[in-house]
DNA sequence: GTAAATAGTTAGCCGTGTCTAACATTTTAA
DNA sequence: TTAAAATGTTAGACACGGCTAACTATTTAC
């Protein structure tokens, strides 16, 4: 019942979540499509995370999560999203460059950065009258090198 | 002259930068201290480095960054510097968190990802007249759960 | 119902990066 | 100048997480 998984079983653990949402059954064969790895290495983290009862996978069987392998493939989960909407929606990069960079650093964000930047994301998304005007000064000042005065103006407002 | 590195490589590469900032001579003892791990593992890091051309080390003598190493080594701190100062200067996260954050993420930064970000930080922190009010917004609603409505008036301006 | 195809496992290998124990070198100080 | 201390290296082990090759079990199709 060790909780503590390196990326690598955080990978497996969130595969299995996704597939599990998409399909009424987990084999062996879609993890290893999903993750890029040969059978052999599913097997092989199947057996560890079995052993740390994160999984259920009976010989030749499918593969089930139980409840801790859940929990810690939700806040894997949780941890990607909150980075990749940052990336994508905040930042504005390329979603499939984003969806690369939160799937590398998903497993490093410590609790405290994930809960600021979580808020911070929902922060600037939620915002009264949709996307704030500095963030429409951001992305003139990342595309012409400079500030758009009549924006800055704007996001000043009456203090200017 | 193999020049992707591990993230592991990459830390040794960034502690000799960093350390050579600090004194004449870098040694095998200092960057073991500086990691947290012990000498021969620092032994073997040298090897692998000089083999790839990235760093001078004589047998018992002192360590020296080639220039492939240190150009290296100075992607690495830049993208360490960039995550730190986001973080700690606009997410508002604790010193200490921020920069065992920014260690562990700053190997797996894309490079687009990466100038999105130091330009973000950038605009944030030049921004005119100090601080812009959505920061101080945002902490506002960070540390009470909900807008204060004196702030996003300020903050959205005539447009409200 | 049996043969072929598919799926999954086992065994054994490799590279990375850490460690300890033992040895070698260099520096320091008496 | 030489003995002790500090520094650095080598050798060998181990955990992790991939791989291939060969095997076993299950499913599919005739």
């Amino acid at each position: 019942m060790i909780s503590e998984q390196t990326a690598s079983m955080e990978d497996y653990l969130e595969a299995i979540a996704k597939l599990r949402e998409e399909e009424p059954e987990v084999r062996v064969t879609q993890i290893s499509k999903r993750l890029g790895v040969k059978k052999p290495s599913v097997t092989a983290a199947l057996h560890k995370l079995s052993e740390d009862g994160l999984v259920q996978h009976p010989r030749y069987g499918t593969v089930e999560l139980t409840h801790q392998g859940q929990r810690i493939a939700g806040e894997v989960m949780r941890r990607h999203e909150v980075l990749f909407r940052f990336l994508s929606e905040i930042l504005g990069i390329d979603q499939g460059i984003a969806q690369e960079d939160a799937c590398n650093m998903e497993h490093l964000l410590s609790p405290t950065s994930l809960e600021k930047l979580a808020k911070f994301v929902e922060f600037v998304l939620t915002c009264p009258k949709g996307e704030p005007a500095w963030l429409e000064a951001f992305t003139y000042y990342f595309e012409h090198g400079e500030r758009d005065q009549e924006i800055v103006a704007r996001c000043l407002g009456e203090e200017s």
